[in-house]
DNA sequence: AATTTCACTGGACATGATGTCTTTCACTGG
DNA sequence: CCAGTGAAAGACATCATGTCCAGTGAAATT
């Protein structure tokens, strides 16, 4: 017996749909009670629906948080702290990744801190999304600390490379999070703070703005 | 009838062994396995002692783990972050601050690291040490940064309040490991770096060493 | 209309963790 | 030597994760 062909618009509609659903509650339960451990169970019944399917969608626990990590950046927009103000100027573009570093994590400061510690905690379990992510800016700070170079804005004193691994420093989700909870700063004095500290440590003096 | 005097020496010191065999075991076990969550019960079971008697030393779960911050505090000596370098120069100060952090936090990076993030993921669980480890250091910063402000080693565009701040995320833990584990750099380069950046956003330029 | 396929259900079951309560045992002090 | 005490062990309740699978109802195909 040849096997069907089946195209089913409706019914893939309804799980996508289901998935989001599930994303969505995680969110939401991140967001009332960032403090809780979120069990699969109570995400599956606030979204309506079963435990089974939850894993049936996502595997297990860690794909859950998996995939709970790309709908938070995308929804967050996550993305602006690397890409974001691909401005000719690389001083300024450093400016913009702050400043879209500040606002973004701000936003979605307990999501973010509930995923990165995970991810700290648990790297077996949370080996996907966190560090991805992390590798990302990564890259996007390599290439922000090559442009800074070539335009001459770094500090005589600076290598390149100690000018990315302090540019991967200050860009950080805890790096942020020290300062907007640990210091009980608002998000635009945190960017304030972040773009100085970055300026000062790796832009030559000359060249930065009054 | 008239309650007996008892004054138990032996016992208490048997007792004293027992939680101190019991934090042991719980260091090695993280040491060995860091990635593994650490359970009550194989804390227990390598300690050679029942899980009962745990929750009857510690009384919970946190309680451990606020008795083991205590006792990592001590091992590792964390208080030089903050006392240590009692140097009459401020910007030395500073600077043994950093290196002290570096070589404290690489010795017991895995340690702290299940700490910090138990902490962070479970506030009330945790409240205990994490947190009063952060004001200590958050205290130290804000001595630091008087000192700093007195002594006139204060670049002329940075306000007390904001050197503290700064110092506060530089001496931090989490900063140290995005240089130490996020960039695979060895600690003394860490302490390098975090040296750099420090002077660089909060000390005046013309007073800075070579 | 009959049939196939698929998302999802709903429960059973195993495992492992936390936390509480009762019981056992060894040592101390008289 | 024996009575009381406190440390430790063991049993019990609860909850979360993860696996499995028979079953259901709606959509897609013929």
């Amino acid at each position: 017996m040849a096997p069907r062909k089946y195209e089913q618009r409706v019914r893939a509609a309804a799980a996508d749909e289901t998935r989001r659903r599930i994303l969505e509650s995680m969110y939401n339960q991140l967001r009332e009670t960032p403090a809780k451990t979120i069990s699969v169970d109570r995400v599956a019944q606030d979204a309506g629906v079963a435990r089974s399917t939850v894993y049936l969608v996502f595997g297990s626990r860690a794909g859950l948080f998996d995939a709970f990590g790309k709908y938070l950046y995308d929804r967050a927009g996550f993305d602006r702290i690397v890409q974001a103000v691909q401005h000719p100027d690389a001083r300024e573009h450093l400016r913009g990744s702050l400043r879209a570093a500040s606002e973004v994590y701000a936003v979605e400061r307990d999501a973010a801190r509930a995923l990165y510690s995970m991810g700290l905690l648990d790297p077996d379990a949370m080996a996907g999304m966190a560090l991805r992510l992390e590798q990302l800016r990564a890259r996007g700070m390599e290439y922000l600390g090559k442009r800074l170079a070539e335009q001459g804005s770094l500090r005589p004193d600076v290598t390149e490379a100690e000018a990315v691994d302090l540019l991967y420093v200050i860009t950080s989700f805890d790096t942020f999070d020290l300062l907007f909870t640990g210091r009980g700063l608002d998000p635009p004095t945190v960017a304030e703070r972040l773009i100085a500290m970055a300026e000062r440590a790796v832009c030559r003096p000359a060249d930065r703005v009054s």
